[in-house]
DNA sequence: GGCCAGCGTCGAAGCGCTTCGACACCGCCG
DNA sequence: CGGCGGTGTCGAAGCGCTTCGACGCTGGCC
C-alpha cells in the first residue's frame, strides 16, 4: 500500500498520527482482535471476559489513548453518569461553606465515576426541568433549599432522583440532609448554660434569611429558645446585619438594653469578625466578660481572635453523604427520608465561666 | 379503536400520561404531522422553514412538552454544549471571589447555550484528558492558574479550545484573561502618593502563594514597587497571614521598624478585616494615622469600617469575558491570545492626605 | 463416545438526534 | 407553454456506544 492516507480503507495504524479524541471503541476491537462488543464488557465489567482478552483489550485502550465517548455512552445506556449540583444564586451568603461542599460534592462525585454540572438557582424550576428532561443529568442534588422552596414541588414529579441540602416545610418524599440546626442551637445554649451564663442572646443571619423562610435560620433560632427555656435562662434572638457598622449599633442597643448579658451565639460568618472585634471597644471583653459561641466553619473558628468556641457545619460531610445518598438512589436502592447530622460543640477561647453575679 | 395502549401502535395521544422524559423528536413530529428532520431544522435554524409549519412543530414541541435528548444530540453533532470550568482544589483562597466568578461563569454560558461542568484540579491533568478525550465538554476554562502549570502544556495539545483565568509564565498559544494587576499595583501606590504619602507597605497574600508562584501575587507586587519607585518613595512589600493573629504580630513588627509608614496596600481578603480592626488598637486611625488601599471585591470593601479605598477584582466580568472568549473559539473565531482588565480604584473612606510631615 | 451445559465471544439492533442530498412544488422568464 | 431556479420538506445514513440473543467450543458425565 503506497503511503496516501485518503485511500477508501485509511487503516489508520498510527495512533501518534490521529486526533486523540477520535479514537474509538471499533479502534480498539480492531486494534486487539476482538469484537466491539467484548470491549464494551471488558469496560462494564456486564459480562465475564477471559483474563486472556481482558489483558489484551486493556493495552490496546491504554495503547491507543482510547476514552469513551461520553455522547454514545450517554445515549446507549440512558445513564449520563453526571450529576446537577444547584447552588442558589445569592451571594454574600456562607460563601465559604458553600465552596467546600461543592468541592466535597465533585470529589466525592468523580469516586463515584459521575460528574458534576453546576446549575444556579436563577434559570428557576424551567431550568430544572431542562436538564432532567434532557437526560443531561441522572440526579439533582439541590443545596440552600427554603422552607416553601419553589422547585420542590417541580422535583417531586421529575422522574429523576434528587437529594436536598436543608429541608423544606414539607419533605415527604423527598430525600433530605442537614446539619441538625436545632440540635445545634441547643449545644450552644447549653454549653453556655453550663457555664453559668443566665442571659444570653443569638445574633442570626441577616433579617432577609428569615424573611424568606430559609430553614436552618429558624431551626436554630427554635433550638436556641427552647434550650433557654428548658435551663431557665433568658434568651434574646435578633437577625444579624452583616456590615462591621451594623454590628456594631446591633451590639451597642442590645448591651444598652441587657447589661447583664453575658453570652452570645452568633450563626453569621460574615459578622462574626466584627462582633469580636467590636465587643472590646464596649468595655467587653471577650470572654471575661461576655463568651461567644459561633456556628461557623472551623477555619474561620481558628483564625479569629480569640479563636472561637464553635459548632461547625460539617460542609465537607454533608456534600459527601448527600452525593452518596443520590448515588444510591441512582441505583435504586431505597435511601431514608431524613439525615439529620449531629452538631460537635468544640471548645475554644471564646468562652468561660460566667462572671460572678451582682 | 379500543380502549387498550397496549397495542403494537399506541399512537400516544395523551401528552399527560407519559413519562416526561420520553418524548422524542418523533413524537413531536408525528404529532405535528411533518419529518423528523424537519422539527430538527425548527429547532436548530440551519434551514429555513415556513413560518406555517414552524409554529405548527412549536405548539407541539410545546404540547407535548419536548425536550431535545442531551446525549443523542451531542453525539450526532458532536457538540455537548458543554464547558468545562476547572476550579482550584486549594481552600482558603479569595473564595467569595470565586464563587462570584462561577456564578458569573454559569449565567454568561447559559446565555450561550451551554451547561457547566464543574471540574476540580484534585484529578489533575488525567482528569483534563479524561473530558477532554470524552467529548464530555466543548471547551475549558482554567482557574487559578500559576507562573508554571502542569495542565498549561497539557492543554496546548488537548485539541480543545480553553481559555485560561490568569497568566502562566509562558502565555504564548493561549487565550488568557485577567485583571491587570501589575497595573492595579501601580493605581494604589498612584493614590497614595498622590496624597503625599512617603512611606508605604503592600501586604500581600499569604506566603505560601507567593511560594506557589501564582502570578496574580507577584505581578500585583512588581505593580506596587515600580509605581513606588518611579514616584521616589519608599514602599515595603510583605507576604500577610491570614489570621487576626498573624496580622497583629506583622503590623506590630512592621510599624515599630518603620513608625513613619502612612500608607497601607492590602491585598488579603481573609485578613483586611483583622488590618482594620488592629491598627486603632496599635495607636494608627484609618484612615487619620494610616490610610488604607485595598484589592479585594467591592462588597467586602463596602461592609468594611471604616468603608474601604479598594481595587476590586472585576470577578464578573472576567467571567463573562471568559465565556465570551471561548464561545468564539468554539466558532473557531479567532481571539486575541491575552485580555488584561484595566483596574478601577474607587475612593472610599480609608484614605486620606498623609499626616503632616514631623 | 456422544450429549449437554456452560463459558466466552460475536453480530446486530437500536438509543435520539443531526445533516446531507434529493425532490416535489411553485411561479417566472423566454 | 416548457423549462428553470428557488423554496420548503423529506428520507436515510450515520454519530459511538450498550445490550441482547445467538453460537461455537471445551469438558464432564452417563
Amino acid at each position: 500500500m503506497p503511503a496516501r492516507p485518503d485511500g477508501p480503507t485509511p487503516a489508520g495504524d498510527d495512533p501518534a498520527a490521529k486526533p486523540p479524541d477520535r479514537v474509538t471503541i471499533a479502534d480498539v476491537a480492531r486494534h486487539a482482535g476482538v469484537a466491539l462488543s467484548t470491549v464494551s464488557y471488558v469496560l462494564s465489567g456486564k459480562r465475564v471476559i477471559s483474563a486472556t482478552t481482558r489483558n489484551r483489550v486493556l493495552t490496546s485502550i491504554r495503547l491507543l489513548g482510547y476514552h469513551p465517548n461520553a455522547g454514545a455512552r450517554a445515549l446507549a445506556s440512558r445513564r449520563a453518569n453526571v450529576i446537577a449540583l444547584v447552588l442558589p444564586l445569592r451571594t454574600g451568603m456562607q460563601v465559604p461553606v458553600l465552596m467546600q461542599f461543592a468541592m466535597a460534592v465533585v470529589t466525592t462525585a468523580r469516586q463515584f465515576d459521575h460528574d458534576v454540572l453546576l446549575v444556579t438557582a436563577d434559570e428557576g424550576p424551567a431550568g430544572l426541568r431542562r436538564i432532567a428532561a434532557s437526560a443531561l443529568v441522572d440526579g439533582i442534588l439541590l443545596m440552600d433549599v427554603e422552607m416553601r422552596d419553589l422547585r420542590v414541588p417541580l422535583l417531586r414529579d421529575l422522574a429523576r432522583p434528587s437529594v436536598l441540602i436543608g429541608f423544606p416545610a414539607d419533605s415527604t418524599g423527598l430525600t433530605c440532609i442537614d446539619l441538625d440546626f436545632h440540635r445545634a442551637g441547643e449545644v450552644c445554649v447549653e454549653h453556655l448554660a453550663g457555664l453559668g451564663h443566665r442571659r444570653i442572646a443569638l445574633l442570626g443571619a441577616p433579617a432577609a434569611v428569615y424573611d424568606r423562610d430559609t430553614g436552618f435560620a429558624h431551626r436554630t433560632r427554635a433550638g436556641v429558645l427552647a434550650a433557654a427555656d428548658r435551663h431557665g435562662i433568658t434568651a434574646t434572638a435578633l437577625p444579624c446585619p452583616e456590615g462591621a457598622a451594623g454590628v456594631r449599633a446591633l451590639l451597642t442597643d442590645l448591651l444598652a438594653r441587657q447589661p447583664d448579658l453575658t453570652g452570645l451565639v452568633v450563626q453569621n460568618e460574615a459578622a462574626v469578625g466584627a462582633v469580636l472585634a467590636t465587643l472590646p471597644t464596649l468595655g467587653r471583653r471577650v470572654p471575661r466578660d461576655v463568651s461567644v459561641v459561633a456556628i461557623c466553619p472551623d477555619q474561620f473558628a481558628e483564625q479569629a481572635s480569640p479563636r472561637l468556641t464553635s459548632v461547625p457545619v460539617p460542609a465537607e460531610e454533608v456534600g459527601r453523604q448527600a452525593v452518596s445518598l443520590l448515588m444510591r438512589k441512582l441505583v435504586d436502592a431505597s435511601v431514608p427520608e431524613a439525615t439529620m447530622l449531629d452538631p460537635h460543640l468544640t471548645v475554644r477561647d471564646s468562652t468561660t465561666a460566667a462572671p460572678a453575679r451582682y
